[in-house]
DNA sequence: TTGTGTTTTACGACCTCC
DNA sequence: GGAGGTCGTAAAACACAA
């Protein structure tokens, strides 16, 4: 399979390559992040969370709003000396750094290795700490004053005991690094570092044990006798590997395996908090969404891509678990219309039928039965805005922080706070080409209609590649898309429902593939872009 | 505290497209 | 051949009832 890949593993770590090859500079956070609010889909079916995978359903995660919290630049303002202060030089160079600047930079060695098949192409897990570990009480790192970890109850293990790698602290790169308190997390120098080589030049390379733990199988097969062995040796779990395979070199190779205890992590909400905003935006992650993810989260392009998918496929298991339900309730509509059936699963006449006072009316009665305090006269938009993944302790901290109340979620929920407008951007504050952009302010500023997304995202966007590409050889228009639902949120979406970018109709089934595969194939961004995008820009005329 | 069910990361196999 | 897609699944992490 890839066993004639000899990789070079002294070429792995590069910079982000992807952004220098794609030409789209990466963009970093910029403080305009903070200003965009329009909910970023009007798919605004409400759901009242009867299980827990049912949270982030139809996507009334208020992706805007909790921009709005989290990364506020008057939270973060704090940060913004010691954050630069500590950016590498390159770094800094290469993005001016905008002042919200997420502050986990300092330490984003965000560092895949190479791959040679598949998607087996990024490591998840750099080898390379540039900074020593942060302590939780680190002060630079994420939202200063307004600490998100410090708000998040996770407790903080022990380095040197915790085998749970749910983050120690608030640091992102701590999701990367197994092992903090392997002793290179002193001794490397300080470059965050991208360790994707299905692209990048070569830079440089350390050599080390650091490499041990993170290394995947295919990653590590750069011999047939270890790619035997690896592929041996996953149905054979208690084998004992070739000898090279465990001290051979300086790259000792350690397969990295998922019956050890070592085998995921947890990303912070913060980090799931940016990825559903993603992907409510857009099912489908392009590269420079993915690099510039990749850096600002400080995940491994290939985390951020798995991330995707998964998070798709939990899409389509609630969609067709809803299908499901639906089906069985219009077997059983005739005796009993009202019959609660659903096991908690609800139909799109649920939704359709469930209204925003509702909506308010149900979260307002969760979250004082959660929280129990002196948290009852809340804003429910304030709620809201954290999105129903937020554990209650973390909503909890978050409303009694005064800071974060005071500068950001009373505002968040202002009707002037954010300027929905991009003609009401500043200027001065919108650069785009040097700074991280959420999508839906990227959206605001470039509508992708089929062309000019085209053409201002050439080749490094997979989502233009096909775009261009695909719908050519496509003549079947995009399908129609799901009857779009009411939910009067806070603050309203101009947002046309980019949710229909993703069509589930349209999705290739492996076990039917009944129709031509140019059709078949599920290419979101071919087929439902252009329907989005006309609608972006039909609803932008209508904003502007 | 423990057992159990669910959700979240991550992977492998296999697919299509370019 | 490489990219990313889905699908199925492993196993850790988590939630919650008993």
């Amino acid at each position: 399979m890839n066993n004639n890949n000899n990789i070079n593993y002294s070429s792995l770590i590069s910079n982000d390559h992807e952004t220098g090859s794609s030409g789209e500079p990466l963009r970093i956070f910029d403080a305009s992040y903070n200003n965009y609010s329009i909910h970023p889909n009007s798919y605004s079916d409400y759901t009242p969370i009867p299980s827990k995978i049912e949270a982030f359903d139809y996507n009334y995660w208020p992706a805007t709003n909790t921009h709005n919290i989290l990364a506020n630049q008057t939270i973060v303002a704090i940060d913004q000396a010691q954050t630069q202060q500590s950016l590498n030089p390159t770094l800094e160079t290469l993005v001016p750094i905008p002042s919200v600047q997420l502050s986990q930079l300092n330490a984003s060695a965000t560092i895949s290795a190479t791959h040679h098949h598949h998607h087996i192409h990024q490591h998840l897990y750099p080898p390379t700490p540039s900074t020593p570990p942060p302590t939780c009480n680190d002060s630079s790192t994420w939202l200063g004053s307004g600490n998100y970890q410090a708000l998040h109850p996770t407790p903080t293990p022990n380095p040197s005991t915790y085998r749970h790698y749910s983050n120690p602290c608030s640091f992102y790169p701590t999701n990367n690094f197994y092992d903090p308190s392997q002793p290179q997390w002193t001794s490397q120098p300080t470059i965050p570092i991208k360790f994707e080589s299905s692209y990048s030049p070569p830079l440089y390379f350390e050599t080390g044990n650091h490499c041990q733990e993170q290394t995947s199988k295919d990653e590590l097969s750069n011999s047939p006798q270890q790619s035997n062995w690896l592929k041996h040796e996953s149905s054979h779990p208690n084998s004992v590997p070739p000898k090279n395979l465990l001290n051979g070199n300086q790259l000792t190779f350690k397969r990295k395996t998922r019956t050890r205890d070592k085998y995921r992590i947890v990303y912070t909400d913060q980090q799931r908090y940016e990825l559903e905003n993603e992907f409510n935006l857009s099912k489908y992650i392009s590269i420079p969404r993915k690099s510039a993810l990749s850096l600002t989260l400080s995940l491994s392009e290939r985390q951020i891509k798995i991330w995707f998918q998964n998070r798709r496929a939990k899409e389509r298991k609630l969609n067709k678990k809803r299908h499901d339900v639906t089906s069985s309730r219009q077997l059983n509509n005739s005796n009993d219309v009202d019959s609660p059936s659903d096991g908690g699963v609800e139909s799109p006449n649920y939704y359709q039928n469930y209204t925003s006072h509702d909506y308010l009316q149900q979260q307002q009665q969760q979250q004082q039965q959660q929280l129990k305090s002196a948290t009852a006269e809340m804003d429910l938009s304030v709620l809201w805005c954290l999105g129903p993944d937020f554990d209650k302790q973390t909503v909890s901290s978050l409303l009694n922080d005064s800071y974060c109340v005071e500068s950001g979620l009373t505002q968040s929920i202002t009707s002037n706070w954010w300027m929905s407008s991009p003609s009401k951007w500043n200027n001065s504050l919108m650069h785009e080409s040097d700074v991280y952009t959420p999508r839906s302010v990227m959206n605001e500023l470039e509508p992708q209609s089929p062309t000019s997304a085209s053409i201002k995202r050439p080749l490094s966007d997979a989502s233009n590649r096909t775009i261009s590409s695909r719908s050519l050889t496509n003549s079947k228009p995009p399908p129609p898309p799901p009857p779009k639902l009411e939910f009067l949120t806070p603050v309203r979406s101009h947002t046309p429902d980019i949710y229909n970018r993703v069509s589930s109709s349209v999705k290739r089934t492996r076990a039917a593939p009944t129709l031509a595969p140019s059709s078949t194939f599920e290419t979101p961004p071919a087929q439902a872009i252009p329907s989005a995008s006309s609608a972006i820009d039909s609803a932008e005329q209508v904003i502007f």
